[in-house]
DNA sequence: AGAATGACAGGAA
DNA sequence: GTTCCTGCCATTC
């Protein structure tokens, strides 16, 4: 049956290839969040999903260090290279880092936003 | 099939 | 501010 093919709008190639360009949208010196990422691409609860995007990819461009967890954490371990290399690279453009912590936008895609920002 | 596993999230304590 | 605990989704054993 056709129902089949249509019924899974996820895992396939298209879905990873837009969580792709959404984090390579993250303009510089700019953070955001697992969830937010894939509230963005349409995936509401899929944060994983754009973690595990993130651990296949390959792309030595794509800005990765700019994705963090909800509460601002980096998501690697403290202490481990990942972790250490993390926080170089956004304090390179300019982000600051403490305790392995960054300070979020406090609104991403909240509900906050949607009923404050202006637009 | 059931349990374990993650670059997670959100709310409770 | 924390840390802890439960829920989630998808994949792997």
């Amino acid at each position: 049956m056709l129902t089949r093919i249509m019924a899974t709008p996820e895992g396939n190639e298209s879905t990873h290839l837009r969580i792709l360009d959404a984090i390579r949208a993250v303009p510089r010196g700019e953070v955001a969040s697992y969830g937010g990422i894939a509230r963005r691409c349409g995936l509401a609860g899929r944060a994983r999903l754009v973690a595990r995007v993130l651990r296949e990819n390959d792309d030595a461009d794509l800005p990765w260090h700019r994705i963090l967890r909800s509460d601002g954490r980096i998501a690697f371990a403290p202490g481990t290279r990942q972790s250490r290399e993390q926080a170089r690279r956004l304090r390179a453009e300019g982000v600051l880092v403490r305790n392995g912590r960054v300070r979020m936008a406090a609104e991403e895609d909240t509900l906050h936003a949607a009923v404050w920002a202006p637009r």
